[in-house]
DNA sequence: TTGTATGCGTTATCAA
DNA sequence: TTGATAACGCATACAA
């Protein structure tokens, strides 16, 4: 047992060191200390300076951040409504956009929706009352509110990953038709010739539906390839292994691709129940890298996003507005980075 | 192209409606329109109390955040300081946290670490100056100002996980004793009889300490059973090769316990490397379930922490703290839940 | 170049 | 029971 005293669970409140406490010990008014706080390169007598820039030392003093906000309605908060902090894409993102925002000054504010849609205008609305200077959503933008209550707020507004019909607002995504291509290719060139393409269910995320409508497209350009999609709804499970089963019944080397990580591990729990094996039984190439990708089978094919960048790059471009830069919005995609493993390779040396 | 015009990326911020356009609409004071708002019990005639009601709903009022918090000090804000936003179980607790603190009605302030122990008190600072009611401190308890920070803003805080210290505070945490148990035991009981438990470099880590020091006393209390501890560190992923080589080396049934989900991760990687299997060349179970466990190798036994739960009562404990109790710290300790797979259970159908 | 006074949106203290 | 009015901590127009 430690002898000396702790301190206590809660001191009574330490009451704030104040702009009116630095002015009095530094013998000036409180306007003063908030210039050299605020315009330090205007008009001020260096010995003023001086004492002001000890007292602010010696109290330890930092302004408070709400005043601030309140006063000129700026707040260095930045908010950002995920979706579902369980996904790791947009943890991935939350991660990139915090640092980047803490290099900037700025605080995050983080509302999540748990996957409940119907919470976006609440979310907009609770981040907006705290006066964030601007939003990065990662969500569905099936909430009809939502983009009334951002237009309403008057704050610009970066969409990641996921458009929203009638936003208008930058976007900052994965090119998922490059991706969905460079994956096809991928597969077709390791000797794989029947595709199937995976999805969780449209329901109107445009992600999902850019990636669909690449694989379409994809396959459109190779008359000679067959190839199939099919949406996986998560009380289905048995619908995906019929799909794998009729897969494999059509072509002699079938390969798959999943339209992200919820669907590749749905997929090799299938595959693990019908006792395949990817990159002989089964090709494989999945959206999304993970760190457990090398480790299931023989490690699967993924197409890494840039998770970070994208992250990094949405609060840059709400910064820039917020500098007052008026540009039109801008849609910002990223490529994808194809990462072979065994999964998708195996067939060809077999063939 | 949709036709109809889009409304402009930023409008000129629809100045807030005021406590005082309320009283105007209403034809009453302020002083009254806040009296309805927060002491709506007391003294207040009905046809005024209608009459404010009405104009509130009619504006869409609702009062500023930021304006209450300046006044009364108190701003709805709880603080999150995260180790590693890339972390699963960080995420996993600050969803459940997030959670209850929407049911409360506070939202979170994330401050992420970025596995940077030296930014503790600058994040503690960061959070504070937004009047952070109290804070969730996910974290190392390496930075030396940390507790003072804490302390001197005399704001409830808990600790999840990771207990500082000189710093009185409430504690929430997986049972790390009965959860290495558990694993223990049910391997014993498997059939394997040569235990390796692996962790991280403890580094002062008091999660880290617990349960190596949790298997230690495990196996004091089983003398017949020969068993090692092994500090894996990231740059030397040899190191833990040459371990698991000399494990199978001693015991003709060796079982391994991984102290959480980076370990079996790493783990993962050495078994594969070796060509060993899962459940026969080595009986293996880890700490934290993670989506993908079930996919590596024939599937990973696993201790689940209450990982939800966590980031709730976090959450539930400030809340009482905040309502005013002044009980003294608090432990909180949640037993795991054991997830048996076949990574620890072939031995015996094999023996 | 510095100080005074006012207001940001609330709540709280006092009179009325 | 309600209404002026003064803070909260800060920034700024204006005066000095």
């Amino acid at each position: 047992m430690p002898s000396k005293p702790l301190p206590p669970l809660a001191v009574p409140a330490a009451s704030r060191v104040t702009i009116a406490d630095v002015a009095d010990k530094a013998g000036v008014s409180k306007a003063t200390v908030s210039r050299f706080l605020n315009r330090r390169d205007e008009l001020l007598t260096p010995e003023i300076a001086q004492r002001v820039e000890t007292a602010i030392a010696a109290l330890g003093y930092s302004p408070s951040p709400m005043a601030q906000a309140l006063k000129r309605g700026r707040s260095r908060l930045i908010g950002l409504v995920v979706a579902d902090v369980t996904n790791p894409f947009s943890v991935a993102v939350l991660r990139g956009a915090e640092k980047a925002c803490q290099e900037a000054g700025y605080l995050l504010m983080l509302f999540n929706l748990g996957d409940d849609g119907q919470r976006e205008r609440d979310a907009i609305e609770a981040l907006a009352s705290y006066q964030v200077e601007g939003l990065i959503l990662n969500t569905l933008g099936h909430d009809e509110g939502a983009a009334a209550a951002v237009a309403r707020q008057g704050r610009p507004v970066v969409l990641v990953d996921r458009r929203h019909a009638n936003m208008q607002a930058d976007f900052v995504s994965l090119d998922n038709a490059g991706a969905v291509r460079l994956a096809g290719e991928h597969l077709l060139q390791s000797g794989w010739d029947e595709l199937l393409f995976v999805s969780e269910p449209i329901a109107g995320v445009s992600s999902r539906q850019e990636r669909a409508a690449a694989f379409r497209a994809f396959l459109a350009d190779q008359p000679e390839v067959h190839g199939a999609s099919f949406e996986s709804a998560a009380e289905d499970l048995g619908g995906l292994e019929t799909q794998l089963l009729q897969l494999r019944a059509r072509g002699r080397r079938p390969a798959l691709l999943a339209s992200n990580a919820v669907i590749t591990l749905r997929v090799a729990d299938a595959v693990a129940r019908l006792g395949w094996r990817f990159g002989t039984d089964l090709g494989f190439v999945g959206i999304d890298e993970t760190e457990w990708a090398p480790l299931v089978g023989p490690g699967l094919s993924t197409i890494a996003q840039p998770t970070d960048a994208l992250g990094r790059l949405a609060t840059a471009c709400l910064l820039e507005r917020l500098q007052g830069r008026d540009l039109p919005p801008r849609q910002i995609l990223l490529p994808g980075t194809l990462v072979v493993r065994p999964s998708s390779v195996a067939a060809r040396t077999l063939g």
